[in-house]
DNA sequence: GTTTCCTAGA
């Protein structure tokens, strides 16, 4: 019988095939490929099974149809079937099609073990096969070894590199955020002629824009010619990255000036810009624009906005957008758990939590109980501490770093440093944020003995170096116990034997050490060395530390230029506003006062958690919420001054319900 | 008639 149709698509292909009796192999090829060419995986898998009863033979071209169904689904059983009766049969072994999908299959499969032993059996392994290995180690997070093969496969005098390998091998450079690698294939590229291959030249882009080569991306970017839009969303998500978020803004609308349509990634990119910028209407905007185009729906975008209105401040919107979404993930959920506690509404995250185990279904991976712990950590209670860390054990988290270090702070943080160091002893591989973790927690409870001890043991003994984080850590624990020489040493011991470089936090803790011992002068030394101007958290502390030590002439001096600084931050104005008070110079209290409401700055809202019974009870201190309320400054003659004693003078009873 | 590649939540 002679039949030759043409099919539109998958489903015209098995209307026809329905009707049929007897279908040849061709026939069964037709509908397998146009079943594939549609996505359609576990289809082409029923089919191919299909084909196989009715005692049809698969042959090489039937093979690599049903092997990419096999990778795509992570069908590894089925793959190795396939794979056994490829190996009965000696016609395919010399296949390189067969082999290089055998290759694909173990790959998406996250066999690299089978892969390579595939790759090895094969006679002659061409361009596709060598390129697919490459591939391979570097999507199954191995991009040296990516690195190492591609190196081998240049050495073998019968393949020439050609475009696909070449992106691979960037992907690679890219993961190993090694610029200069990319630099040197970027050369080769322009040698070999490859400079107006797009994809290529995308996939360069985006290893600058990923290994802190910033000026080279935009270099490139400009010099490209040819740009579509995945070459803009690189760079516009290169801008976010570098917390150019307005320059973002900025090439996405000469995007769209362009006539260039934005996609999915684009608006990820965008989103996270106005995230960055904290920028609620920019927001609104682009969610608009993302439901014009049809990408609100797609988990991707509708995530990146729940993160969006989560980094804005507006848990509702985000919620909404939630619980619209028709589809959700892993990582909506780390976008609303973990956006409930960034709003100061943990209690919220971990119901949320529950919410997911419960009715969604959803298994969670090791980022979300990263998340999840820390929302725990917010509120420092003990009892649901114990129960993460059961749960933890019994899904077979417990060997991820990560939750290690999380764990370890959680306990830190509900107060059971008992635990903390237990969990920590009983983690096998410790890392640099492992000890760092342990060491904060010791700090936090003003234990800065055993912090000190802990960070002598880690640079010691442990092989594991200490990072900026370490040292923030324990310089705060020292500030906080008053270990002023200790601490003095361990900046130096950072600067000098470690060469890191201090940022404006590390500066910040060292002026603190010194505030808090009164050696102001020494502190504003400090401040005039620094090699950057000193940042509102740095006059901040210093300011705090005046107070401390009634030296009113050199806190209006600081407050002056820290209200220059930064204007909206209610709490420096209430140490000045204390410091008046003290010294009862009320008109100035009032002044200060006036010009905080005019500029309409508010105070955020202090919090205070503890557990009574196994519930958490939530304490907020507010005077705004008490309208009528006499002025703060008028309690001040008789309160003590403390600022934290301040926030905490009247309370509002919340309870959260356990779970 | 088939196989490998460029944007994306710690």
């Amino acid at each position: 019988m002679g039949f030759y149709v043409r099919f539109s698509s998958s489903v015209d292909a098995r209307q026809v095939f329905g009707e049929m009796t007897k279908r040849s192999l061709y026939q069964w090829n037709t509908l397998l490929k146009s079943l594939s060419r549609d996505k359609q995986w576990e289809d082409v898998l029923c089919q191919f099974g299909q084909m196989v009863r009715d005692e049809e033979k698969p042959d090489n071209f039937t093979i690599p149809v049903a092997l990419k169904a096999c990778g795509e689904l992570r069908e590894v059983k089925f793959g190795e079937m396939i794979h056994g009766f490829v190996k009965k049969d000696v016609t395919f072994g010399s296949d390189l099609y067969v082999g290089s999908s055998l290759i694909y299959m173990y790959v998406k499969c996250g066999r690299m073990a089978e892969a390579l032993r595939t790759f090895d059996e094969l006679e002659k392994p061409d361009l596709v096969t060598w390129s697919s290995m490459v591939s391979g180690f570097e999507k199954n997070g191995s991009p040296f070894q990516a690195v190492e093969f591609f190196r081998r496969m240049a050495m073998a005098s019968d393949v020439c590199p050609d475009r696909v390998s070449l992106i691979t091998l960037v992907s690679a450079c890219t993961k190993l955020s090694n610029s200069r690698l990319g630099r040197c294939v970027h050369g080769f590229v322009m040698r070999r002629g490859f400079s107006n291959d797009l994809s290529l030249v995308n996939s360069l882009l985006n290893c600058y824009a990923k290994s802190r080569a910033f000026k080279e991306a935009v270099n490139l970017f400009k010099m490209m010619v040819e740009k579509d839009v995945i070459s803009w969303s690189t760079v516009i998500a290169c801008y976010v990255q570098n917390g150019a978020a307005s320059e973002a803004f900025r090439v996405f609308s000469e995007m769209m000036d362009n006539g260039t349509e934005p996609n999915a990634a684009t608006m990820l990119s965008v989103l996270q810009a106005c995230a960055a910028a904290h920028d609620l209407e920019q927001g609104r905007k682009t969610h608009e624009l993302a439901i014009r185009k049809g990408l609100e729906t797609e988990v991707k975008v509708s995530t990146a906005l729940v993160d969006m209105y989560m980094k804005c401040f507006s848990p509702e919107e985000a919620y909404a957008v939630f619980s619209r979404m028709p589809k959700k993930d892993v990582v909506s959920w780390v976008a609303l758990i973990s956006g409930f506690t960034f709003n100061g509404m943990a209690h919220r995250s971990i119901e949320e939590f529950s919410m997911m185990l419960q009715e969604d279904k959803t298994r969670p991976d090791a980022i979300l109980m990263v998340k999840v712990l820390g929302s725990c950590s917010e509120l420092g209670f003990l009892e649901q501490a114990e129960c993460f860390h059961s749960y933890v054990i019994k899904f077979g988290f417990y060997s991820n770093p990560f939750i290690g270090a999380s764990l370890v702070e959680l306990y830190s943080r509900c107060g059971s440093l008992g635990n903390a160091s237990t969990v920590f002893n009983e983690i096998t591989s410790k890392d640099t944020v492992v000890w760092t973790s342990l060491i904060t927690g010791y700090g936090i409870h003003g234990k800065g003995t055993e912090a000190l001890e802990t960070f002598n043991r880690m640079v010691t003994s442990s092989g594991v170096k200490p990072n900026e984080v370490t040292f923030l850590s324990i310089l705060s624990a020292c500030s906080h116990t008053g270990l002023i020489h200790e601490g003095l040493r361990i900046f130096e011991l950072m600067v000098n034997d470690y060469r890191l470089v201090p940022n404006s936090e590390h500066y910040a803790v060292l002026v603190d050490l010194l505030g808090r011992v009164g050696e102001l002068d020494a502190a504003i030394e400090i401040i005039k060395r620094m090699p950057f101007s000193p940042t509102p958290q740095i006059l901040g502390t210093l300011l705090g530390a005046c107070r401390i030590h009634q030296n009113g002439e050199m806190a209006e001096t600081v407050a002056k230029k820290l209200f220059e600084l930064e204007s909206y931050h209610a709490g420096y104005y209430m140490l000045m506003s204390n410091m008046y008070g003290v010294k009862g110079e009320w008109e100035n209290v009032e002044k200060l006062r006036n010009s905080v409401k005019k500029r309409g700055i508010k105070k955020g809202v202090a919090e205070s958690l503890i557990e009574i019974r196994r519930k958490v009870h939530r304490f907020v201190a507010d005077d705004d919420l008490h309208p009528n309320k006499e002025p703060v400054y008028g309690l001040l003659k008789e309160l003590d001054l403390h600022i934290k004693d301040l926030e905490n003078s009247a309370y509002l009873e919340s309870e959260v319900d356990s779970l």
